[in-house]
DNA sequence: TTATTAATTGCAAAACGCTTGCAATAAGTG
DNA sequence: CACTTATTGCAAGCGTTTTGCAATTAATAA
């Protein structure tokens, strides 16, 4: 998991990102790599502020408005993707990671992943019965986990 | 449907309200009932901007903050259900109503009602697999609706 | 009916998550 | 190295929601 490409410490591999980047002309900033290595580590969901504040102790002099925008970007990319878990604020986590979907309990706090074949018979429902083509990419379902029962 | 309690004109039955207000110690307020009438009459989700501003037609002196407040009570009490659309804003329903799942299109903004029933397998396989109890009263699922393909 | 009292309101200000305009900076290129 | 333009930090702004507080008002007792 820790990569050799050490431009700031604890960085991981960075080939496909400069690749993704560089190919549209984007540039290769510490900004965003450092963004996008606290997306990678996080192991979930994170926020724009987590990501932000993980970041500013290594690197006070970041931003959140650098944030924002490259988390913008990094989905524009297909890079990361962007989960409503419904507290207020979203959340991202790299899109190569499987487990899109996440039970959300409402007593606890706790977050279950969900393996991506669980909704494949909803998908179908919805889009045979209304034509829907739903993006479950995005999905975070609420409920009580077994231990709030 | 409308109501015979005529504190403010078209205003639905009350009783079940003031029972379930009055029982906890809570008042019931003209500007409660505006609100809860508001939501009910609205026949779907209704955001508290959009509430706050039918009420105003009739009844300017209201504030945004008695909006909310009633909003965060009626919630408690279990009278509305909130639902995160995704669009930034919290969106309300009367909990009686039917409906409580929509489809919402990511690119026209259409939202669909759907029925209950289309979604008592998933919940049934999230309860077998997981022991997940989960609580489809606050479901929406985003995509791309017919014509949008 | 009036007096009492605590819940509720309106107001203004703030909190919150996020976005934007702009000048300064810095990544990529020749 | 010089050049160009994408990117950054900053500060200000946005829309939604929350909050402190004094004034009001619903519910209750007298």
């Amino acid at each position: 998991m820790a990569g050799s490409d050490k431009i700031v410490p604890n960085m991981v591999q960075n080939k496909d990102i400069v690749a993704h980047l560089s190919q549209r002309g984007y540039r290769i900033t510490p900004q965003r790599l450092m963004i996008l290595n606290a997306i990678n580590g996080a192991r979930g969901h994170i926020s724009a502020e987590e990501i932000y504040e993980s970041i500013c102790q290594n690197y006070p002099g970041l931003n959140i408005s650098t944030v924002y925008r490259t988390l913008e970007l990094l989905k524009e990319i297909g890079l990361v993707t962007e989960t409503d878990m419904g507290d207020g604020r979203v959340r991202f986590h790299s899109a190569g990671h499987e487990h899109h979907h996440h039970l959300v309990c409402s007593v606890c706090g706790r977050v279950i992943d969900l393996d991506e074949e669980m909704l494949t018979p909803l998908t179908t429902t919805l889009k045979e019965k209304y034509g829907f083509c739903a993006d479950l990419q995005h999905m975070a379902i609420f409920g009580r986990c077994k231990s709030c029962g």
